[in-house]
DNA sequence: GTCTATATCGCGATAGAC
DNA sequence: GTCTATCGCGATATAGAC
């Protein structure tokens, strides 16, 4: 409130940023709603004085990590033109994705919960959706416009589809956390699969050699 | 444990199912972590002791309604073995099925995050995906044996993609939730939509033609 | 089977010293 | 910026009367 953040939040910041990797590490492993703010600073080694010095709350914390989320997504995949050389790219993308997603994990397992009694949360969380899957359509309508998508989708069908992929990608990895190891590489691999799964069959021919370019120099 | 459930058990059940009932509504509209026993207990309008007498605890009521979604599913759905009379009523089946998937919601929301801490609840989960994606996977080998799906599908495939519906049969209730209405019935069929354009371009035109016959009737 | 009363515990949050 | 101390509250769970 009263801060103006000159030389002197410097501290203030690593602790703050402190706070906030301890608590995405406890969230992770045992659910936020059995993590108080005390079990946090436990976590941290400092006092719960301290931890209400740098946030309001929890919801606070929980706010502060979905942007932190949010920002390095982005930060990672500035959206590129070429749709050829990014169906190239895919699959490492996917991969790089999980490895951002495990880091975040608590989030994909309960936004759906945690947005439903944060509003604030509630509209980030929308916003980002909006963005992301605008993303994906702007991906397929780009595939379509260099031949590289089967031609008769009706209309709607490409951000149906985006859509589709929106919840796969945001399904799997907690998902498995719950059926199987998904520290387990081939695990991952298998996160992938399941997203081009409903993928590849809009692919013509051409865009599945795109695809599957990597697959051949890697 | 003592209870010999004879004609003494009757009301016992009655209570039970009541209490049920009342946790199922608070859950859906507040989150199970928002809702306490205490909770529970006001709004069935009996007291907390007795709240205890018919359940162990919190988890113990979840446990029960997870027991009730999944007897609910499978006395629904016994799986038929015609697959082309199972696409002409696919659409009707998915709408039916948000129905029950609706009066369970807080589920589809919370299960991923709830069998983390609840191992008992996490094997039971196990088991009903493992059997659900198993007739999913039938389902694809009869519509394969009957020519109603396209030709090369590289082994694995169907496996793939019934657990990709799977993620998105989980995935777009609680996410409307979040998006949209989820009461709003344009949207229940816009769920059916997302796990179609998934399905649909695996089917041959013959297997398309099976999947629109309802809608010409309807 | 159901109630009332209560014990215990830990969470969220703040005040005030340093 | 960080600590110690602490208050108030509500949640879980049990004891014992009816």
């Amino acid at each position: 409130m009263n801060s103006r953040t000159g030389t002197a939040g410097r501290k203030s910041e690593l602790t703050r940023k402190w706070i906030l990797d301890v608590a995405r590490g406890l969230f992770n492993d045992h659910g936020t709603s059995a993590v108080s703010t005390n079990h946090i600073a436990a976590g941290a080694g400092i006092s719960p004085g301290n931890l209400y010095y740098h946030f309001e709350n929890k919801k606070d914390i929980i706010r502060a990590l979905l942007a932190e989320y949010t920002t390095a997504y982005e930060d990672r995949w500035a959206p590129t033109a070429d749709a050829g050389e990014n169906l190239a790219t895919l699959r490492e993308n996917l991969a790089a994705w999980s490895e951002l997603a495990w880091a975040y994990r608590f989030f994909e397992r309960e936004v759906l919960a945690l947005v439903r009694v944060d509003p604030a949360l509630r509209d980030s969380y929308r916003e980002t959706y909006a963005r992301r899957v605008g993303q994906y359509v702007a991906f397929g309508e780009q595939l379509e416009a260099q031949g590289l998508l089967r031609a008769p989708a009706p209309p709607g069908t490409i951000h149906d589809l985006a859509v589709a992929i929106w919840l796969i990608g945001q399904g799997w990895l907690p998902f498995l956390d719950v059926t199987a190891d998904p520290r387990d590489p081939r695990q991952v691999a298998r996160g992938t699969d399941l997203v081009l799964v409903a993928l590849t069959p809009y692919l013509t021919t051409k865009g599945r050699r795109a695809l599957e370019d990597v697959a051949q120099r890697g």
